[in-house]
DNA sequence: CGTGCAGTTGAGCAAATTCAACGCTTGTGG
DNA sequence: CCACAAGCGTTGAATTTGCTCAACTGCACG
């Protein structure tokens, strides 16, 4: 069983090119008995990749993830954060047709898909819990349509109440991913969002604390710009 | 039982004010023994509309139908175009997200969708179904995330594309919406898309043979804009 | 034959991207 | 402890893409 994580290489370009470089976040499929264990995630680290088989579900304990496609011109599309509590890797067929990866060091639980199938197949209350968990996604995946076809500071102001939504109470927001991430999600260059960050400032609609920690001074600007 | 349709009023603008019209297409909501039975729908329609009670599931038998919704600015996000043979209408919630309109005249059977939550809760086959229909949806939406992130000329290649796969077979593509529904599904104006179309015409990657009338003339062109 | 709607075309404009430089923070090695 | 490189983020200037506004064409229908 070959252990090995690919990472993004560290070059200053925006074209997503791989490289091979550490240890295997893939031992649960030798494994199976590993499921419904937490399994760590360094940064970066691959959980899945685009067209492996979807022999799993997974659910984010702490940490974050992203789910990307890359395409054949270098540019990323992410189609989704998720964050604790989130379950993710529910595929109609039996390959995954996105990749994801631990925005930063992660901990998360894995359950066999085959499992929660069989179990589906008997239990209704299981086959409605996964009905309405995918539709949840499919609502999820309508509401980021929404957002793509929005102006740079609509999109950024989404991204925020969004995130702000799946973190309730902290008053200063603590992103765990980078401009690029934020980018790649928005459809945006990274320029686009760093600009209408410090534009959102300007206007004291947000404080940027640090790049990475930002505080909603008003939120009804921000509902505004979404409607 | 009021019996009232809503069409699009007929001004040049290219925001969607509402305006009624003629007859009922919301009977069946006080007829459920309808269900099963194909029911005629007049071109712009309304089949339902945002935030209307999700009670039935619906199957296109011919014409076609545009999912959509409406921004507070008046632009118009068409999420999906179905043809002949697909079913949509389903939904995570009670309510629908999302409003239908018959594209041109068409008809489409309904299905009481309690009746079928009851059979997906007996057999585990229709829940089985029910999934893997969501699931399809799913991967849909994903798609059309990923088409909203590119060029002009490729989201109008990715559409002909998509259109052509939804009617196979047919050397001419009789499109039945106008550049107005294809804008409001690219996310684009109708200037842009028709320019596109005039483009793709001259470089003999397609045939305009009318404005609803195309031929894709050189598919791998469209193959690669589309990768 | 006019009227109305759908589609096309053109000119100017605005928004976001591209390319480039720079600043700040962090980690590493001398 | 400082020097320096690498990563990440910001800012500026030029460019490109698609949008806006406007005029015009062709077609269908009375």
């Amino acid at each position: 069983m070959q252990a090995q994580t690919i990472v993004q290489d560290g070059r200053s370009t925006r074209s997503y090119r791989r490289q091979v470089i550490c240890a295997n976040p893939h031992l649960m499929f030798g494994a199976p008995d590993l499921a419904g264990l937490p399994m760590p995630f360094e940064r970066n680290a691959e959980i899945y990749g685009e067209g492996e088989p979807a022999d799993y579900l997974y659910k984010v304990m702490s940490g974050a993830v992203r789910i990307y496609k890359v395409l054949t011109d270098g540019r990323r599309q992410i189609s989704a954060f998720h964050l604790p509590g989130d379950v993710f890797g529910i595929e109609p067929g039996k390959q995954h047709a996105w990749s994801a990866e631990a925005v930063g060091n992660s901990s998360i639980v894995l359950v066999k898909r085959s499992l929660v199938l069989r179990a589906a197949a008997r239990d209704g209350e299981v086959a409605q819990a996964l009905w309405s968990l995918t539709a949840r996604e499919l609502r999820r995946a309508q509401d980021h349509t929404m957002l793509l076809v929005k102006s740079a500071q609509e999109r950024v102001a989404a991204f925020l109440l969004e995130m702000s939504q799946l973190m309730p109470g902290a008053s200063i927001m603590e992103l765990p991913m980078s401009r690029q991430d934020i980018a790649d999600y928005l459809g945006l260059t990274i320029e686009t969002v760093s600009r209408t960050l410090t534009l959102l400032e300007e206007t004291a609609t947000i404080e940027l604390v640090a790049s990475r920690r930002i505080v909603l001074r008003n939120r009804s600007v921000l509902n505004r710009l979404n409607s």
